[in-house]
DNA sequence: CATAAGTGTCTACCAAGTAGACACTCAATG
DNA sequence: CATTGAGTGTCTACTTGGTAGACACTTATG
């Protein structure tokens, strides 16, 4: 395979990359409505026909930005896998971890979920994401062959991590990823024992 | 006065900026040292051969970084200025004011004091820039024209100045600009009633 | 000693990025 | 209501920054 077309978008993938990057700090500065076409240039330093080269228009830019930030979420987690803690614990190895360092690591893109006048849909489609992982990557397992609605469980178990998550990146990151995904660990833990002890309380 | 020359060398400037922005983040990844041409390259997403374009070697890409932060911290003071509260308080009006916020805009450079193998000289620039605003932007005025070693007055409150500024960044920036900068005011107001009514008893 | 990885230099090529003009919309302003 | 200003989206022709790839060289590693 030749790397003519790669290297030749590398110049391409730069550019847009610069875009995407002067968009989320005006939306910091500014709010996504009040951000223009000319302040991103402007911001990245580039002529305004550069924009119209690589996107149509405003819009356009932020939903590529959305949606690569989401499935580089996705693509970080990896392949299916089988949770090495036995049982509902599903959120809590290595592949919960690629999600914390992914964010962590994209901080500057999450932290977006702060503003009012943010990037549309990040607030909707953010969790979105993280239940689909939850669902289409992650194996859950029953300890003794428990019966419980599946789909249920993993709903439950996306969206209180997702709440975690969303609490860690509004308080800045005040704790780091080991100390944050092993708060996560006993939280669930918790959970997992209460849940087998003692059944479903909720 | 056209600015075809400005705007042409947007380009340039451009890819310098990305290029020093990709050694900030290699050195605080692996250390001044172990960073490579490629390595920068790589990480901006640039062919080497661009590399030599705008520098000569990776020591002159540093220099250049140095160079154009402190004298970014320079110029961010602006003009020479009395200052508004009397006296030796010199730290705290506007011009610090700007220091602080151009040290926060650019915090992601800032935090190289953090680490080790970092930037060469700027573990030594950086404080003899401050002293330098001090000496050549700020007028100093007594009150009551108390005598005084003018010049180890200015060294003092200079090196006091960054003394505190190198906490905030080592801190990780915990507290705001504004907190910051009234906390320096709070302890410069006491430095300036013990020198008022005690004497310098240092 | 050999293999690998990085350095610095050079050449030829081309597409990304630029300047600038155009017609258009939309708000604010007197 | 007309006017001014700022922003949008489109297009054309140009140029230069960035690219590929080869070269000889230096270090470091096993």
């Amino acid at each position: 395979m030749n790397n003519e077309q790669t290297t030749t978008s590398q110049r391409q993938n730069r550019t847009k990359i610069h875009l995407k990057q002067a968009l989320i700090e005006l939306i910091k500065e500014k709010g996504y409505h009040a951000v223009t076409v000319k302040n991103i240039v402007d911001h990245a330093a580039y002529n305004r026909s550069t924009f119209y080269i690589h996107y149509p228009d405003k819009i356009e830019l932020a939903e590529d930005l959305l949606v690569s930030m989401l499935q580089g979420l996705e693509a970080s987690v990896g392949k299916p896998h089988v949770p090495g803690h036995k049982v509902y614990t599903a959120t809590l190895n290595a592949p919960s971890f690629n999600i914390v360092s992914y964010i962590y690591k994209n901080r500057n893109f999450f932290e977006l979920i702060n503003y009012d006048d943010t990037l549309p849909g990040l607030h909707t489609r953010f969790p979105q994401t993280i239940l689909k992982i939850y669902q289409e990557q992650f194996i859950f397992e029953t300890i003794n062959n428990i019966p419980v609605n599946m789909d249920y469980f993993k709903r439950y178990t996306a969206y209180g991590f997702y709440g975690l998550l969303h609490n860690w990146i509004q308080d800045g990151f005040k704790v780091t990823q080991e100390e944050f995904i092993h708060e996560v660990i006993d939280l669930t833990k918790t959970h997992m024992y209460s849940f087998k002890y003692i059944g479903d309380h909720q």
